[in-house]
DNA sequence: ATAATTATGGACTAATTGGTCCAAAATGTG
DNA sequence: CACATTTTGGACCAATTAGTCCATAATTAT
């Protein structure tokens, strides 16, 4: 029997990615995969291969939607330093609100597999170069700009940048308080001044 | 038969959370455990109760050794700002040699089991506090000694240095680069001038 | 040496894991 | 309507999961 003709391969990619976010990759179950992309078991074999090209194509899922809004802000006209400093909020908003907690995919999955699976640990690092890619493209333009100063190494301050961003949703995890992030975020960004 | 005399409660801790720190909880089977503690499944379930009481253990044993040691640098007379400057240095070096990307066991367990597991969640946060407080413990040693200025706020500054900590860790996970990792670093650390 | 204690290996669950296979059923096409 | 295609549910698999239990064996204390 043909796959219902308004099957959607991308949504149930979607759905595939936020039980992996939310539960992890060894503990998501394959009756959780399918339960969550609605098909079968069959259907899931024959169109995805297996749990584990799930668990990539879902990384690269989350690197063409949410990374890339993330890439996207770069292109909004405020002034650099500002869009720097709404992306730190927006990390220290969603890590302190109700069900917010799942953090970044990207960080989860770099710390739970990374180690052991180096297919994986690519596409993640690929990940986070897109983020540091943005960061700096944001440093350059607040340097033209002269809201930053040209003695600023525009990599390093991204490199900086994407990992301090990473700490927050790190710690934020094991105690979500937003004194405490809030304080992280705003001292981490005393330094663009 | 009685445990043989010579047998160390405190090492075969020691061996599970080293197997808990290099493959994550879910990852982690009891054989995987036995193996590294070296007793039986019958001695492991009659002294230690369970998989995850032996993981809240582990948490707790690593807060005792591991964080610990960290707590301790706090109390060399070295001036402060090289010693924080020493303990961002050594998670790049151990973050960038061989085998060393296992990373910090509290962080794992931050991102891998916080959101589901109140109680480790709770025992994490906790070692995070005590990275915090020894930060902290250092800025106003820093700031009484006329290294850093007193215009900082000490909680404040510690919550940021905790935080940029762990990311270097889990961006390191992805990517063990010593120039992105160092580049991190050292622009993190340019705070305290 | 004997008795009391205590840890052991291994048999045993019941459930779940990821994954395969196929006959049946639904669909698209002529 | 009939034919080919495609997807399905569900049976099935072998391996593994965490965890229990007990008769046996080794140790300690008397």
């Amino acid at each position: 029997m043909a796959r219902p003709r308004e099957f959607d391969t991308t949504e149930a990619l979607n759905q595939a990615m936020q039980v992996f976010w939310s539960k992890g990759y060894e503990a998501t179950s394959l009756s959780d995969l399918i339960g969550a992309m609605e098909l079968s078991k069959s259907s899931f074999y024959d169109t995805f291969g297996s749990k584990h090209e799930v668990f990539l194509a879902a990384i690269e899922h989350y690197k063409k939607t949410v990374t890339a809004q993330v890439s996207a802000v770069s292109t909004l006209d405020s002034p650099a330093c500002k869009l720097i400093e709404s992306l730190f909020e927006r990390v220290v908003s969603r890590m302190t609100e109700e069900g917010g907690q799942r953090g970044c995919f990207l960080n989860n999955c770099a710390v739970e597999v990374a180690l052991h699976d180096p297919t994986a640990a690519k596409l993640i690092g690929g990940g986070f170069a897109i983020v540091e890619d943005t960061f700096m493209a944001l440093v350059e333009r607040g340097q033209r700009e002269g809201e930053i100063g040209l003695d600023k190494d525009p990599r390093a301050l991204a490199r900086y940048l994407t990992s301090s961003l990473n700490g927050l949703m790190v710690v934020g995890k094991a105690n979500p308080d937003l004194e405490a992030l809030s304080d992280g975020a705003r001292t981490a960004l005393t330094i663009l001044d």
